[in-house]
DNA sequence: AAATTATGTCAATAAGGCTGACATAATTTC
DNA sequence: GAAATTATGTCAGCCTTATTGACATAATTT
């Protein structure tokens, strides 16, 4: 029955693995979403309601079927939260100027406000976290998150506005 | 009804958020959990019973209380992911020496090796990301994420084994 | 006119959280 | 030794976020 015994030795480095970025990715990502969330408590909503409003104000006029394509959920997982939104004047739709099939989806000022609420704890956490740094340690984690998103993904995080638009 | 009207414009920079680390970390870890979560598919587990086994595995012996500080989850949301782990024979609880209320949580070799089978492809992808990498972004990235962990919480990561255990 | 597409909606299911209440056994305190 | 506290387990019920499958509607394309 050895394989029912107790294993008393950890897991270390020695097992080839790294450990240590591993779990440090999990308690940075942990209290990351935690700023957000207790905001998202007082509204009603939960995190499913901040990555939609978050990349409606970050690609306004998107589509229903692009915002599933970011999302990767499926458009019955959309439904309802998306609903939440649109009926509590965070979001509008517009038909589509070509096809009127489309609905548009945009903030209202309403919806930008809380995107911006929600986003400043989480930039505060980041500015906080590099001042500690050394320059140049910014971009390396950017560098270093961008190479663990999958290449075909890549393409994705690129449609999202990344200068200072005028 | 200025407040209903649709904004045009996206969230940028400008508005002073870091939405560029805000996304990428985002996407990775998306990307990130999307490795474990396949496997665990296989054998009718979840993310839930990933984290169990994990800290189980990096820190064999511990109690339920201390699992629970670990996790932050209620006793009764880690009961139920718990008892599968001890019935399929991933765990194992044997009864604490000095107070014998106390459970003491073991993985088996059974629970060893799913571990370490969950952990490798995160930390083949962490690799790969660090090898278009600067020397030193690794400790940047490692500095950086730490920084970005509740300071309260960060004695709990000291806890965990990093050098090479003998 | 027919087929396809974009979206919405209904019903049922599942995982993984939560709270509250209570039970048991062991330890500590008085 | 009796009482209070502690560590754990368990039951019942609820919520959120996700899933799948099926079907409806309107608009566009073929």
């Amino acid at each position: 029955m050895t394989d029912a015994d107790p294993i008393k030795t950890p897991l270390t480095l020695d097992d080839g693995v790294d450990f240590a970025i591993i779990e440090h990715l999990f308690f940075a990502y942990r209290d990351f979403t935690a700023d957000p969330d207790a905001i998202l408590d007082e509204y009603g909503f939960g995190r499913a309601h901040h990555r939609v409003l978050h990349f409606v104000n970050r690609l306004p006029g998107l589509t229903v079927a692009e915002l599933l394509e970011v999302l990767r959920i499926t458009k019955q997982s959309l439904a309802r939260v998306l609903k939440q939104l649109i009926d509590d004047g965070y979001i509008v739709q517009v038909p589509g100027p070509r096809d009127r099939r489309q609905r548009e989806l945009y903030p209202t000022q309403k919806g930008r406000d809380l995107a911006l609420a929600l986003a400043l704890p989480q930039s505060r956490r980041i500015r906080a976290a590099l001042e500690e740094a050394e320059p140049g340690d910014s971009a390396a984690v950017e560098r270093f998150l961008r190479a663990m998103v999958n290449p075909e993904l890549r393409a994705q995080m690129d449609k999202l506005p990344n200068g200072r638009s005028k």
